[in-house]
Parts: structure tokens; sequence; C-alpha cells
DNA sequence: ATAGATCGTGAAGCATCATTCACCTTACTG
DNA sequence: CAGTAAGGTGAATGATGCTTCACGATCTAT
């Protein structure tokens, strides 16, 4: 009954070194990135990435997972932009919507992220500390009358899942332009 | 510098029951189905494939160049009742790309259309056909004052290029009802 | 009908990748 | 410090897919 062993330590210290590497790699190449590739960055051979996950697929979604706790602190600092000194609710969702989207169009780590969350609106590291801080600012523009009051988080991550990110920074923004002058309330 | 000789007949016929295959093949599976599947589907070998086009990539672009005409059609479709019947441009704008949306979402061919549309929005078989019926659309709405007044036909494809094609309905509708009320007039 | 080019064939070549495993190395335990 | 299980290795496996090419079949001009 006693527990069969512990985890090595360099076992959790090499872990964490492929996590690093993977995220780096993801972020500047995509999940398609090759596990070989990978391993490489991480200065491992690849039958040690399989030690600490089944699949590429899990290692993927770990990444995936965690490249959101950027996202949740911009989402907090803007609630507390809005709470704290009074910013427009508004201008701090569609600030947050633009960094978030210029972000993106330079890590495929978080567009990834943004994809996974517009499915599966869960089951992401992080992702209810960035929904709840962005669930308090939407209530804060609904209060004001800025916001059109059907307008939620869920029209947020759909939103941003649909963002043209791969496009130059002026089509970006003219996008948001266009989208942005449907939020506001009737 | 008498021409060197005319294309054989058959090959001519093989050509097209190539497209067509192609086109049904991409329209149901996406442009990554295998050229092995292309050729099985149209009753040839992987080779003759390659006899009419150098490529993958260049047999996948006349195909997706080709899958514009529907699209053509209906904003053609759209324009004369408009113009003939009285219907108001911008329900007509709407509406084309209501159905425009979900059209991709089951064709994978005009899917990648709008992708290409986006990307370079000219040099499309029939690109320009459905270019000049929406802005002449365009044009009557912005006359009518429903439309915001900077709206071109570049947004329309930008807007549509970046629809959420691979969600369900219900989120697809959201999803255009939320753009929609940004495009009214100011 | 015949020559001669065009066309069609499909196995083979070549790349890329995810995943496995028999074997060595290393960290931990007693 | 020795024994042992966990950890790391990386060549090999198998899958998939684009592309090529030497050969035989087919069309067409004469």
């Amino acid at each position: 009954m006693s527990s069969p062993r512990p985890q090595r330590a360099d076992a959790v210290r090499n872990r964490a070194k492929i996590m690093a590497a993977a995220h780096e790699q993801i972020t500047a190449n995509g999940p398609e990135v090759s596990m070989e590739q990978i391993a490489t960055a991480a200065g491992f051979a690849v039958g040690t990435l399989y030690k600490h996950f089944p699949t590429k697929t899990d290692l993927v979604a770990a990444v995936v997972a965690a490249s959101i706790t950027a996202v949740a602190d911009d989402a907090e600092a803007a609630l507390s932009r809005t709470c704290d000194d009074g910013s427009p609710a508004l201008e701090e969702i569609t600030g947050f919507l633009t960094r978030l989207i210029d972000t993106a169009a330079h890590d495929h780590a978080v567009k990834a992220a943004a994809r996974a969350l517009a499915a599966d609106p869960a089951a992401l590291h992080d992702e209810a500390r960035a929904t709840a801080a962005l669930d308090r600012l939407i209530h804060a523009a609904h209060q004001h009358g800025d916001l059109r009051p059907d307008f939620s988080v869920d029209d947020l991550y759909l939103l941003f899942s649909t963002a043209p990110t791969d496009q130059p920074a002026h089509v970006r923004a003219r996008w948001l332009a266009l989208l942005i002058t449907g939020l506001t309330a009737r």
C-alpha cells in the first residue's frame, strides 16, 4: 500500500525543459512542428518526449492550455484598470481584443489556444481566470450602457477565434473596426 | 513557326473529368485530399493528373478558382433582385453573406476560395463578375443610406474569409448577428 | 494503314513524421 | 555503496503523400 516510488528530481526538471522548448517552438512555428524539432530544441532525444507525454497531441494540448496564462493576466489587468482607475469598460474590452489579436498574429500558441477556447470554452489551464475577469468587464460595460446588452464572454471568444491573425496589421485593424461598431449599445 | 500540334481530343475530355473529380473531392474533403484519391475518383492513375497539372497546388488552385462561379451567380441574382424588384440592397447583402457562409460550411472548395479571395482579391476565375455585382449592390445600399459609408467589397471578402465555417449553424448565425449590426449606417 | 507524337500507367523514389523499444545511464533507497 | 527502477536514447518501423519516369496504349495527320 506504500506509494510505489516518487518521481525522480531530474525527470521533473526535464519535463519543464520539454514544456518550455515546446512552447517556444509552437509559438514560433505553430502546432505542426515535428516532435524531432521540439526534442532538439529541448536538448533531448524524441523518445524522452514520449516518456513524458503519451502522444504529440497531449504535449501540444498541455502547451496550448498553459499559454492562456498570459491572456488571463492581461484580462485581469484590464479589469483592474476599470475597477480601480475608472477606465471605461468598453474601451478596455476593445483594447483587450486588439492586443490579443496582435499577439496571436505573432504567437501561434495563443492562436491555437483561441481555437481551443472557441471549440470548448473550458478545460484550458487558467481559462477560468480569464473568463471571470472578462465577465466582470462585460458586466461593467453593460451597467454603463455602452455594450449591446446581449453580448457575452462566449461572444468575445467567438469573435477572437475568427480574427484574421494571418493578415497584415492594417487588415487586422480594419476587421476590428468593422466589428467594434457592432458591439456598442443600441 | 507552325503550332507544334493541337491537343488531343481525349486529353481535353480527360482533363475535364479530372477537374470534375477534383472539385467533388475538394468540396467534400478539403484541399488536403491526396492526389491518389482524386485520381481514383476520376478513374485515372496519379500520373495522369501530373500530365495535366504540374503539381498538386496547381490542380487545387484551378478547382478553387473555378468554384467562384456559383458565388458570382448568386451575387448577380441578388443584384437583379434589388435593381429589378426593388428588394432592399442591405438585405440582399446580408442575405448573400448568410448564404455564402452556410454554403462554405459544407463546401470546402468555396471555403478555400474565400481564403484565396481575401489573400489576393483578383486572379480567381469569375472573381470579377462577383466583385462587379457586389460593388453595385453596395453602391445601392450606400445611396439608400443603409450601409456604413466606408464599407467596400474588400470588406465583404474580409468578413467572409473570417467566418467560423467549421462551427455549428447557431454559432455561425450568432457571429453574423454580431457583425451585421456593425454594418448599418450611423 | 502507318508513323509518330501525345497520353495514360502505376510502381518506385523520396520526404516527412509520429511512435516504439531494446538497451544503456542515472538517480535514489536502504 | 550496491541494487534497482525510472529515465533517456535514437535507430528502426510504418504510415502517408507528392512526384517521377520508362514503358505501353491511343489518337491523328497523312
